[in-house]
RNA sequence: GGAGGGGUUCCCGAGUGGCCAAAGGGAUCAGACUGUAAAUCUGCCGGCUCUGCCUUCGAAGGUUCGAAUCCUUCCCCCUCCA
């Protein structure tokens, strides 16, 4: 095992807060093979690069030669994780648990070794438990306990509704950790309740408890708030190369070292001599783009990754067109309706005011009269910087 | 079970009979500036066969020349009391 400074340091890049730090230096000094715990959430059907900070986390471990545990909470899932929800979720069908679970592994394998992570799915043991079980696991806890937890208690502040069945979901979090017997567990910070509560579990159930690992949330490309798939600013890993590279490029500068802290696989001191590098009078889009081909390559594959490289500088370093404009075929005459059918813009109002904007272009004309005449044939048209296609007007 | 407050366009939130497709803010989108940066400024911001028409203010009915606004029933949320 490598030496346990340099394990440490690695483990600690990036991470918000670890509890406690010395039962984790004490845990990696014994030697054995660790237990590392993280649950998920089969509500959403794909992952972005928010969900992948942990992941890259888990990687580290996994390179360490511990063991992974993914747990996929089918059983939990029934009750929605409350973690920074406004609003109780909606429960689920079981078909789509298990489907939306499957998508998740596939996607998490691109980070994680699928011969070194056991996959686990908590009914496995939560149903087992029956309602005296769940009972015996309620009476652990007290209500104004579970009011301390933030979310909770903004929402009891704000006359936002808590649903009873909500309160279990830390509980059963927690008994997972008992269950396989976690040495760590990762979550992100929003998940500190939940993951604390494994160690009152475990420690309750005679373990040694585990140490509680949690990750900042990756800051969406609005450089606000945190990357979710509902605020719309995030990047999907199933993304084109094109998408995935376009979104990184648009990060501030100031957020970009975030995003290497927390996706790169690049060691520390890289990180570091990058940032010099900048500060010296590198050109900071250069190290976007060394990190979008990073990323995009992990995902696509490094051809892939070069090619949207390549793209992206000519299509805007040069104002070139992009090599895979897609091609329409359209028999609408009047302006709007053309952009409309093209899939250009959403409806012909949004067509309407996208000319009046002058953001339309054909054959890298700006087009700002709504009553142009449009001839039979085939001509480049543009809406705005990204959206391009080659319509065929018959 | 009782009393009261509330549900408005993607989100927050104003609007209590006509001047309301609905103030204001945010997000998105577009233009300028750039490194497709970010920040900033400007504009747009339901749909359509677009100087007009159609659909929207929890749901369904009703009153009215006219309803997001008034009435009835229903659904949902919150608070206090029990």
């Amino acid at each position: 095992m490598a030496d346990i400074q340099s394990a440490l340091r690695e483990i600690a890049r990036g991470a918000e807060e670890i509890i406690p730090l010395e039962e984790l230096k004490k845990k990696l000094e014994s030697g054995r093979q660790l237990t590392i715990k993280l649950g998920m959430d089969p509500t959403a059907p794909d992952i972005h690069l928010g969900h992948t900070v942990i992941l890259n986390k888990l990687r580290t471990f996994q390179k360490l030669g511990h063991k992974i545990v993914l747990i996929i909470g089918d059983f939990t899932a029934a009750i929605g994780d409350p973690s920074g929800k406004n609003a109780t979720r909606p429960e689920l069908p079981r078909e789509q648990i298990i489907e939306n679970a499957k998508t998740y592994a596939e996607q998490a394998f691109k980070i994680l070794d699928k011969d070194l992570t056991e996959i686990r799915y908590n009914s496995e043991w939560c149903e087992k438990l029956g309602a005296a079980g769940t009972i015996k696991l309620a009476s652990k806890l007290t209500v104004a306990r579970m009011l301390e937890r933030d979310d909770f208690s903004k929402r009891f502040a704000s006359n936002q509704p808590i649903a009873i069945h909500e309160f279990l979901y830390p509980l059963f979090q927690g008994y997972d950790s008992v269950a396989i017997k976690a040495d760590v567990e990762l979550g992100g910070t929003d998940q500190k309740f939940n993951l604390l509560m494994g160690r009152e579990l475990q420690k309750d159930a005679g373990m040694e408890p585990q140490v509680v690992l949690m990750m900042p949330l990756l800051v969406g490309l609005d450089g606000v708030v945190k990357m979710s798939k509902s605020k719309h600013n995030y990047i999907g890993v199933t993304e084109s190369p094109k998408e995935m590279f376009g979104k990184i490029m648009s990060i501030s500068d100031d957020l970009m070292w975030s995003y290497y802290d927390l996706l790169s696989f690049k060691s520390v001191d890289e990180i570091k001599a990058l940032k010099e590098q900048c500060q010296n009078g590198m050109n900071p889009r250069d190290a976007k783009i060394e990190l979008g081909r990073e990323i995009v390559a992990r995902y696509h594959g490094e051809d892939e990754a070069n090619q949207a490289v390549e793209g992206f500088k000519s299509q805007f370093a040069k104002g070139a067109l992009p090599d895979d404009i897609k091609e329409v075929t359209v028999t609408s005459t009047a302006l709007a309706n053309l952009l409309k059918d093209a899939g250009l813009c959403e409806s012909t109002s949004e067509a309407l005011r996208m000319i009046k904007q002058s953001a339309v272009k054909c054959d890298g004309k700006v087009i700002t009269d709504k009553n142009f005449a449009i001839e039979k044939g085939t001509a480049i048209w543009q809406v705005g910087k990204r959206r391009f296609a080659k319509v065929t007007v018959e």
